[in-house]
DNA sequence: TTGTAAGCGTTATCAA
DNA sequence: TTGATAACGCTTACAA
């Protein structure tokens, strides 16, 4: 492979001028331009990026580390990452499955001298010590922690102001006996889930029920299994918030199975807005968590990070999220005005498909 | 930040020694182990992995090139990949996005010096000369050519094995008059699936009918636009293969629309057993893409030629599709035996979520 | 068993 | 405007 000595000898110039050349350069002969150009193309030189980056000790990449590739929640923050670290000519070095903060630790530390800064989706709450250690060495944006994160940016879904708004909608369809299903324990999504539940209840005067709260692990599973249960409640709830969208689709399943008729005898309500949201009988209603937008603004948070006075001063955003509101909770009194849902964010033109999709109408929150 | 020679300093040795320990060289004495140790940890050193792969001449990455992240496909593949690269103890450097040939080509030059290797997703059949470029410098694995490809190894889909052995269903349904929606004109996998529509129907000694042979473009909304054409067809079809399962859900929904019962008036098929095709009404019949896999295999690929003692050899893999029978064509005579779907490969255990999801049957192709 | 020193392929700082 | 040459931080002969 052709190197920056190779390219020289064969323009008859030093590496010096080379490099002048390749990197754009002022002050230089047209005749030292052409001959470089000339020879880098011929012998087409490729230049060595790690040794590029040891010198100039910047290496145009970000590093990701997250728990999980899976599902579309990850998929959809490595898009955004990926295409705004595009727009920033950076490239992505993507590391996942990190169950614990060692991990993530072990992670960052083989990713030093080959990223400019990071991405962290912490696994647990435990990890703020971890994120201290690696904030030391790069500039650091944490997505969704669940716990105070002082020493770094942070990127957040509003969770807590998504379920508030939900469960609002909920109150104001004339709904006041309002179960939920809960997410897994040391969830921080679905903590501030539910404390936007019992906050929305609060503020409506609707008394806190605890046979109303029950306990679901973001399954499928969970909300099928959550079914007999609330048909069994006395009085029976005539509405269900499910902490998010699968543990909805699985309850969905359950009632149809039981023949309870949604939203008619019971309205059922997620949080995600995953993709087959939309498909289910009946389309779910849903807040709408924009993971793209997540990913997109971290990338702009370490960009403006690295181009700020002080880089140590971090700031802390909340991409807020969207109400959907489809047909599984029925509507109020007067048909409802139908919007289509704007297309997402950087996605490709799927030429108007919106007259083939179901309706829905989105409010943020 | 600490380098290789502050912890040399620290530990009273010189940076050789340093550098052995770490790699864990043999013949060291105890006390010099101790040392550095101690040191290194003190001083939290983190090496620095442009100057390690400088020296080395090795970057423990692998380099991705998608022309796109979007949808579920892409994110699987690169599950896939990372998964099976973590497992290697490699990282993956991604970039995607790539709209034509010589931005692949920009893209992996970019990533010279900081790969050992590349995943290629060609964006269009135009890609040879660029793959051609590539493979000079790294090993390269493409992933799912639509063109011959010689100087470097492939993963592929089974379009073809996937698409015949559909067809074939239908036909032993008692299905003659099968329709199908193409996917885009240019597109491989497109073709390759109504080749194996056509070799199906030409076993079964069925006449070609140009008029069941509806242009699509891979669209829902294609797909709701040749529902008018399939039901003013004389003879009708009593089944329809849509080439893509996003073209069975535009039709579904139009067949719905129309007043048309699936399967009974008219049985619908789809490919690549996207996530909510069994969430459809009915669940779609369709053909499963194992994207995971793809990715997965080609690091596999990559590693092995790393290690091979001929790595220029390359080799030629092809992941095979899986037949996967829901309601949306109906049965044949007696019930089906009913087997529930093998979780992903790689994901997490959802908790027995099979007793929730509509059961459907699966064959490999 | 350890240290010295020569790279790895760039960029950047001097002089010229 | 150009060229030597010294970094950058590491690994690895080769010597000791």
């Amino acid at each position: 492979m052709a190197t920056i000595r190779d390219v020289a000898r064969a323009a008859n110039v030093s590496i010096a001028t080379v490099s002048r050349v390749l990197n754009g350069s002022p002050r230089l002969s047209e005749d030292a331009r052409r001959r470089v150009s000339r020879a880098a193309a011929e012998l087409d030189y490729w230049p060595n990026g790690a040794a590029r980056s040891l010198t100039t000790r910047r290496a145009h990449a970000f590093g990701v580390l997250l728990p999980d590739l899976y599902g579309e929640f990850f998929s959809e923050v490595i898009r955004g990452i990926d295409h705004a670290a595009r727009g920033e000519k950076f490239q992505v070095l993507i590391s996942s499955s990190h169950a614990n903060a060692d991990e993530v630790v072990s992670a960052a530390r083989s990713m030093r001298g080959r990223v400019d800064g990071l991405i962290v989706m912490a696994p647990d709450e435990r990890s703020a010590e971890a994120l201290d250690r690696i904030s030391r060495r790069f500039p650091v944006v944490v997505l969704n922690p669940g716990f105070g994160v002082e020493e770094c940016s942070t990127v957040s879904v509003a969770n807590f102001a998504g379920a508030y708004a939900l469960v609002g909608h909920l109150l104001r369809l004339g709904h006041r006996t309002i179960a939920v299903i809960k997410g897994p324990p040391e969830n921080v999504d679905a903590e501030e889930r539910f404390r936007g539940y019992k906050q929305a209840l609060g503020e409506a005067g609707v008394q806190p029920t605890s046979t109303l709260e029950i306990q679901g692990d973001f399954t499928e599973l969970s909300g099928y299994r959550a079914a007999p249960e609330l048909i069994r409640l006395d009085p029976r709830p005539s509405a269900v918030f499910a902490a998010n969208d699968c543990m909805a689709v699985g309850l969905l399943s359950a009632l149809s199975t039981a023949g309870i008729k949604v939203p008619h005898q019971m309205a059922v309500a997620g949080f995600d807005d995953i993709a087959i949201a939309r498909y289910l009988t009946p389309p779910l209603t849903t807040v709408h968590v924009d993971a793209y937008e997540l990913g997109a603004r971290a990338v702009r948070l370490l960009v403006s990070a690295k181009q700020s006075s002080d880089p140590t001063l971090c700031s802390h955003e909340v991409v807020p999220t969207q109400l959907v509101v489809r047909r599984s909770c029925g509507s109020t009194g007067p048909r409802e005005e139908l919007v289509s849902e704007p297309a997402r964010a950087g996605a490709p033109e799927e030429g108007g498909a919106d007259g083939v999709l179901p309706h829905s109408r989105r409010l943020e929150s």
